[in-house]
DNA sequence: TCATGTGTGGACTGTATACTACACGATATA
DNA sequence: TATATCGTGTAGTATACAGTCCACACATGA
């Protein structure tokens, strides 16, 4: 398993926690309306990542990209999914196209779209 | 529900059923080692789509493209998630951008990247 | 010392997923 | 008229997912 989740989850919770008691594992289970024993496994890798909606949750609470966090936790967003799902062939081809292509690459595509020069 | 898979594999099915007795659900469900009456069930609706391996082992017997018919049954194959999660905030960046582009927009990006223009 | 807050342990639960097993009646074939 | 093949109906199942519930021991501050 990607025991990384959890790691990643702590550490972060962790160091905001140190400037605000609102993020004991106690007071962010609350707001995400989880038990904190839960919340505590998950922090452990003693218990898999949570649903797709409590990640989100997480990552609003924590100031963390919500895309990255749901990719640690080994999951893709239902909303990207259901773009892709709309045109699979294309979706398809283009992710198998840049799997390999590097970061800035990729990024300067991003850039061209987001211009208009498409 | 997407009521659209079990019709979209009834059709197919039954289509090249008329040329080649290979494709009665009783034959085809052997191949694919699942029950007969599970892929009945399939094809009327009563039964959710198949798990992403039994879809690409029927997209390979019927002839369809496996990221086709894994869309009709409401799913992105492991394979492409696993791309986006290596670098899930460039591939979700990248995604959202391309929602509404054209499909002849985004082919030409897949052809000029395998060209090797980037 | 007593209330409050902290993290954690153990057991259990409801729902979904992805099927299987077996039987039935209809149809076609020999 | 056996035999085989067809599609389908009913019931049941194993596993995973996404948590809950209650209890415990420790620490801190009033």
């Amino acid at each position: 398993m990607s025991t990384q989740f959890g790691d990643y989850l702590r550490a972060r919770r962790e160091t905001l926690q140190t400037a605000d008691p609102r993020f004991s594992i106690r007071q962010l289970a609350s707001r995400l309306q989880v038990q904190p024993s839960y919340l505590s496994k998950v922090e452990r890798n003693e218990q898999a990542p949570p649903s797709e909606a409590t990640i989100l949750a997480l990552a609003a609470e924590l100031g963390e990209d919500p895309d990255v966090l749901l990719a640690l936790g080994g999951k893709v967003s239902a909303e990207l999914r259901a773009v892709i799902m709309r045109r699979p062939k294309l979706f398809a081809a283009l992710i198998r196209e840049l799997e390999t292509l590097p970061d800035h690459a990729v990024l300067r595509i991003v850039r061209e779209v987001r211009d208009g020069n498409w």
